[in-house]
DNA sequence: AACACGGGGCA
DNA sequence: TGCCCAGTGTT
C-alpha cells in the first residue's frame, strides 16, 4: 500500500469529509434517530441492496416490528413475509435469531461492545462497525463496497477488492484515518460519498469535497480504481412448475427446506427437468406423483419464466393442473386464494403466480 | 480462498 | 449482457 497521509492531512480530510456530509446527506428513514435497533435493521437490509429498494421495506418492517421485543416475539412466517422480495433471506432469519439473543441475554439492549455485538448471528465485520459507530459513536471501521472504492482512490490502493484479504487492508487503513471524535458521521460520510459522488463508473470529482486529498484524482486514475477481478457467470437450469388447483379454487403450495436457496420460502411445486427422452410435462407429472402422491392431469403449458440469480439462472416452464387427490401430509399445503397473500414467495414464484392469473383471464 | 446466497437498476 | 449494490456464513 502507498504511503498514508500525514497527521495534519488526516485532520483536514476528516473535516472536509464530515463537513460535506453534515451539509449534503440525504434524508433517510433510518437517520431519524440513532436507535441501535433501527440502525441495525437498516444495515442488514442495506447489505448488497440499494437504498431506494430498502426504504419501503424498512418503513413497513419498523411499523410491524418497532423494537427488539416485537421482532423477538414475532411469528417467523410474518417476518419472512415482511422480507418477501428483498432477497438474501438468511439475513432476516439471522437477524431475528440475533434479536432474540439480545432480547434474552442483554435485556433487549443492543450491546454497545463491538466484541459482544459482533458475535451475534448475521453480524459480520461490516455490520459490527456500522452499528457500533453510527448508533454508539464507537470508532470502528465499517468497510463496505463504497468505502473500498472511495479509499482505493484516495490512497491509490491497487489491491484486488474481490479478495477477502483486501478488506482487512482497508480496515487497517480506516483505523488510521477515522475521526475518533465523530466516527458516526465519518463512516456514514464515506459511504454517502461513495453513493453520491465517488460512484463506480463516472465519479463526479469536480464536486468532491475531498478531491484535494485524492491520490487517484491527482494522477487522473480515478476511473481505473478500484481493481476488481471478474466473477464467473451463472449456471443455467431447466425447471418445470405446476400451479395446482382443485375444483373449489384452492391452491397447493410447498414450503422450501430450511437450508439452502430461498430457505423457508413458499413455492409452487416444481422440479428440475433433466430427461432427454421424456417431455417436461411427463417428468413433472412423475415427480408430483412420487413426491406428493398427487393424482392429476397437467394441462398445456401456461408459459415460460426466466429468473436470474447472482449464481444461477432458472428457466421455468409453467403448467396448470386440476388435482383429483393428494396424499395428506406429503409436503403440499392447501390454501385459498385469499390465504395466498399471507405466505412469502420468492420473486420467481410471484412471476409464476402472475403468469397463471393472466392465463385465467383470457 | 472460493462459493452460496436474491433481486433490481443501469450503462 | 455484465457490473454493482451500506456482506455474511460455510467449506
Amino acid at each position: 500500500m502507498k504511503n498514508l497521509l500525514s497527521e495534519l492531512e488526516i485532520k483536514d480530510f476528516q473535516q472536509d469529509l464530515i463537513g460535506w456530509f453534515q451539509k449534503e446527506q440525504r434524508i433517510l428513514p433510518w437517520r431519524e434517530n440513532s436507535d441501535p435497533y433501527r440502525v441495525w435493521v437498516s444495515e442488514v437490509m442495506l447489505q448488497q441492496t440499494r437504498v431506494d429498494t430498502v426504504i419501503p421495506y424498512f418503513l413497513n418492517f419498523m411499523e410491524k416490528f418497532p423494537d427488539p421485543a416485537a421482532l423477538a416475539n414475532a411469528d417467523e412466517e410474518q417476518v419472512m413475509k415482511a422480507w418477501e422480495g428483498l432477497g438474501y433471506y438468511s439475513r432476516v432469519r439471522n437477524l431475528q435469531a440475533a434479536v432474540r439473543e439480545v432480547h434474552e441475554s442483554y435485556d433487549g439492549i443492543v450491546p454497545a461492545d463491538p466484541d459482544k455485538f459482533g458475535e451475534l448471528k448475521g453480524v459480520g465485520p461490516y455490520t459490527k462497525g456500522a452499528v457500533m459507530s453510527i448508533a454508539y459513536n464507537i470508532p470502528e471501521p465499517a468497510v463496505d463496497g463504497n468505502v473500498m472504492r472511495v479509499m482505493s482512490r484516495i490512497l491509490l490502493i491497487e489491491e484486488d477488492i474481490a479478495k477477502p484479504k483486501t478488506r482487512k487492508l482497508f480496515d487497517t487503513a480506516i483505523r488510521e484515518v477515522i475521526a475518533k471524535d465523530n466516527p458516526s458521521d465519518f463512516n456514514q460520510a464515506l459511504m454517502e460519498l461513495g453513493a453520491l459522488i465517488c460512484t463506480p463508473s463516472s465519479p463526479s470529482c469536480l464536486l468532491c469535497p475531498v478531491r484535494d486529498h485524492c491520490q487517484a484524482f491527482e494522477e487522473g486514475r480515478q476511473k481505473d480504481l478500484p481493481i476488481k477481478s471478474k466473477k464467473k457467470k451463472q449456471k443455467s437450469l431447466l425447471l418445470a412448475a405446476a400451479v395446482l388447483t382443485d375444483s373449489e379454487g384452492n391452491f397447493w403450495i410447498h414450503k422450501r427446506p430450511s437450508e439452502g436457496l430461498l430457505a423457508n420460502l413458499w413455492e409452487f411445486p416444481n422440479c428440475e427437468t433433466v430427461s432427454e427422452t421424456m417431455t417436461q410435462k411427463a417428468e413433472l407429472e412423475l415427480f408430483l406423483h412420487k413426491e406428493y402422491g398427487a393424482l392429476m392431469e397437467l394441462e398445456t403449458i401456461e408459459g415460460i419464466i426466466q429468473h436470474v440469480f447472482s449464481h444461477l439462472i432458472w428457466n421455468i416452464t409453467l403448467f396448470a393442473g386440476k388435482v383429483e387427490r393428494i396424499e395428506n401430509g406429503a409436503g403440499l399445503v392447501k390454501v385459498t386464494e385469499e390465504e395466498m397473500k399471507a405466505y412469502a414467495f420468492p420473486v420467481s414464484h410471484q412471476k409464476i403466480y402472475q403468469l397463471y392469473l393472466d392465463g385465467q383471464k383470457k
